[in-house]
Order: C-alpha cells, then structure tokens, then sequence
DNA sequence: ACTGGGATAATGTCTGAGTAAATCAACGGA
DNA sequence: TCCGTTGATTTACTCAGACATTATCCCAGT
C-alpha cells in the first residue's frame, strides 16, 4: 500500500495545482505562508539542507524557489546569515503571483480597501487614456470581451475571463507599457473579487451598463466621460464586494468570536 | 599566466557588479539583453546545456537565473520547446530589477515618457493620501530626506539618495501597501533620472523649493495642496528630463543618423 | 578597549546522472 | 480522407553529493 518512496507525497503535490513544476509548488506554498502572515519579516527560514529535507524534495528545487521568493522581494539570502523573510515595504505587492498568494486566503480588509484605491486611481486615468489613444483593434477587442461578458454569466468561468479581458483590453489600449503592466494584477483582483461576490451574496446586479459606459466613452474618443464611468464601475465592484462581506463576515470574525 | 580555468572570467564576472551572486549577475545580464531588444518576444534561448557551456558556469547557476527572469515575467520554460521571452505585455515592467535593467541603457523615449504619466497619476493622488493619514514618524523622515537633499547636493550621492527617501516616505505616509511597493520602482526612475540629467544638463533648477511645498502641504494635511504640489515636482521633473535629452540627444539619434 | 585573524555556519557553485513532460511524426482505425 | 492514438525525441526538471565562498562571531594579541 504505502510505497516507501515519496511517489505519493510527489502525486500529492503535482495535483493540488495544475502545471506548477516542483520548484513552483514550493515557492507557492512558501510564498502563501509569508504574505499570510505566517512566517514574519525578520524571520529566518531553515537551513537548505534542513528545509529540502522536511519538504522531501532535492536542495536544488528548494533553491531555485528560494530565487522565486527573492526575485519578488518577500526573502533575501546571505551566505552565514541565512534566508530572512524582508520587511513588508519590500514586497512586491503587485506582482501576480504575490497578489494571487495574498487572495489565496481571503485578505483583510485593508489590504481589500487599499487594493481597490490604487484601482480608483489608476484604471480612471487609463480609461482616460485609452479614449485618447485607442486603436481600433483594441477597441474591438473590449466589444468582445463586452459580448462574452453577456453571453456568459459572470457566474460562469468564462463569463469572468471576459471580464478579466475587458479590464485587460482597455488597459492595453492606455498605451502605457507601464499601466498595462498592472493588467495581470488588476485581473487577479478582478476574477478574485467577483468569485467572491458570487460566492456570498449572489446580488446578480447586471454588470454590463457600467462596462458598456465605459466602453462607449472610449469608442467616442471621450476622456472625461471614460473616466467618469470608470471611476463609477471600480466604486460598484468595491461595493458589492464590501457589502459582501460585511454581510458574511467569513472566519476571521468567527474565530475572533469564539 | 592564464590559467586554463575560467578563474579569470569568474574574476572579471565578480568585479563588474559589487555584490550580486552569480546567478544574479547572469540573470541581469540576460535580463538586460531581453529589455534591450537584444532577445525579443517569442525567441527561444539556447538550451541550458548550450547556454551554460557558453557562459562557462554551471546549469545550477543558469537555471537558477532563468528562474529569477521566469519570476519577473520575462520568460517562460517548458520541457521540450525550451525557455522563450514573454511577449512585453506580461513583463513586470515595475519591478525593481526589470526597471533598472531597462535604464541600463537609455531607454527611448515613449518609455520614459511613460513612466512620467504613471508617476504623474499615482505620486500626486498618493501625497494626498499622505496628507489625510500620515504618522508623526512620517513627516519626520520626510523633513530629514529634505534636510539631506540641502545638506548635500543632487551631484552626489548622499544628495540623490535624500532624493529617493523623501519620495519613499512620502509614499509611505500615503498607507497603501500597493502604493507604497511602488517605491524601489519609482526610486531608481527618480535616481536615473536625476543622474541623466545631471550628467546632460547641469542647469541646477534648486529641486527643495519644489519638494519644501509638497512637505508643508503634507504637514498641514491639506491634500488637495499635496496633489497639487507634488505634480508639480514631477511636472517639473519631466520636463528637466526631456530638455536634457533634446539638448544631447545621446547615442540612439547618433546612430540613427549615421 | 580595540584590532586582527581564524573558526564556523550558512548560502553559493559545480558535476553528472537520471526523470518527466510536451511536441511531432508515424500509424491505424473510422 | 480525417481524426485519435501511440511512440520516439528533445528539452527542461529533479536528484545527489561534493567543494567553494562569504560573512559573522569569537578570541587572542596588542
């Protein structure tokens, strides 16, 4: 039954996530533990040699997702010293897989709220720029992106993805390398809140007017009105979302409760 | 003299940069061919076998930096087909490395110029943040970095690092986690470009007056005078910038006429 | 008290072997 | 003729164990 060797630990860990290679899981699962707050800034991980022997795997896979870590600010490495989880100001906060970690367990409120402010700032504007500088073929792309919005629910996965699309096709079309840079962000936040919303208060306020607004602002080349009805549609997400939870106040609460 | 081992490479390697490992190095020396558009989206890089041969270092090390570029987005690996560079629009374009990689070498001008409209979008709205909530702490590192801009000039490096940590703390005080990971990234725009400018263009425009108004605002919690004066800085910021590249318009132009 | 130099403990680097995964072509059945 | 399946091949992936380098810490010597 039980194989002396790892086979099953190793199926184990190659099925709890997809297409994650070794060394993806391990910066995965470490990752979760440090912006969760359960390994804190300061602290220092164990030993290579100790740490890839817990973990069952080779001291080469447990590096290289050390480097993973590292390369996304959350640890830092020196010889004698060891590997030390850095101060939260270093992480890399917008990076999607870190922003991915954080939502994998549902984040506090204030990273929520803050979240949602960067966007208030930053997707207006994009929209803004997006009517100004907007080609045709990324004006097509959100039509389509608005079309599968509709066509399938955003209850659906693919009904998200259009969302997703639109949010990424309107930032594309802001022209600025740096805002489209957000995109995968700003969409990791976007599929995370709506499952969210869908999940506890299946409110089904229809989302399309609000994206449409938006739409038909950068279609008329309109900034002023792009803004505005962006700005509008990120005030509605926060809202349902924050009313959402303030309606189930998930584990947190409860735990604090009890 | 030259010994047959690659002593002398690994020297010359070690001393190029002061204090990056290895797989540092040759993850910023690809990184720095992939953001150049030396190495362009959907290429292949050489098998790690090849590469690492080339480099005369181990795989260990190779792989260990391509997961580092793998981390920042720059490229993807999978067996059989190989590592290819990532299409620019999943590159993490505000990391901090990726950044300075990307100011290694001049980079063109759109870029430059969007980096300036990000700054302008978030940099104001943040030291309005900063007006409402920031902590006594805060204000006090602020008024230190200014104090140390005064002190030493923007010539030296003391001065630029004054610089950057007045910005740094006042993205701080704004209290926005995203916000404030944005920091490293606008730090090395701000320190290029005060170098850039500097080193072009030595007009000596005296930047406190500029940031004495944005540190008073933000004293006196007044945000809408935070917005104001910090676009200000930037406005200001940009256009020296833009000046110094039209005065000396550096090697690109050169080339491009000869 | 201060300074220099070693012992030390951790990451860093190297080598070589073997495993697993994805692509492509050949093949066979519908 | 087309489509699904199978198998070969190439590449990244993982492993194991040795050695090198580096920064810290402690202690001897001044």
């Amino acid at each position: 039954m039980s194989s002396k060797k790892s086979s099953a630990a190793r199926a184990n860990a190659r099925a709890r996530r997809k297409s994650l290679r070794l060394h993806g899981t391990i910066a995965r699962d470490l990752g979760v533990l440090i912006v969760s707050g359960r390994y804190k800034p300061g602290d220092i991980l164990n030993g290579e040699i100790d740490a890839s022997d817990r973990l069952q795997v080779s001291r080469t896979a447990y590096r290289e997702a050390v480097r993973i870590l590292a390369a996304k600010g959350l640890v830092e490495s020196r010889p004698k010293v060891g590997t030390r989880v850095s101060p939260q100001a270093r992480w890399h906060m917008l990076d999607p897989d870190v922003l991915s970690w954080i939502f994998e367990f549902e984040p506090d409120d204030t990273l929520l709220a803050n979240l949602f402010e960067l966007r208030k700032i930053v997707e207006p504007e994009a929209a803004a720029l997006a009517a100004l500088r907007r080609t045709d073929e990324e004006l097509k792309a959100m039509e389509k992106a608005l079309e599968g919005m509709a066509a399938h629910t955003l209850a659906s996965e693919a009904g998200r993805l259009a969302d997703q699309e639109f949010h990424s096709a309107m930032l594309r079309a802001s022209g600025n390398a740096f805002i489209v840079s957000l995109t995968s962000g700003v969409g990791a936040a976007v599929s995370w809140t709506t499952i969210f919303k869908q999940r506890h208060n299946p409110l089904r306020r229809d989302p399309i007017p609000d994206h449409q607004k938006v739409y038909e602002a950068v279609k008329a080349s309109d900034p002023k009105a792009a803004h505005a009805a962006m700005l509008n549609l990120v005030e509605l997400a926060q809202l349902d979302t924050t009313n959402s939870r303030k309606a189930k106040p998930a584990k947190a609460a409860a735990s604090a409760r009890g």
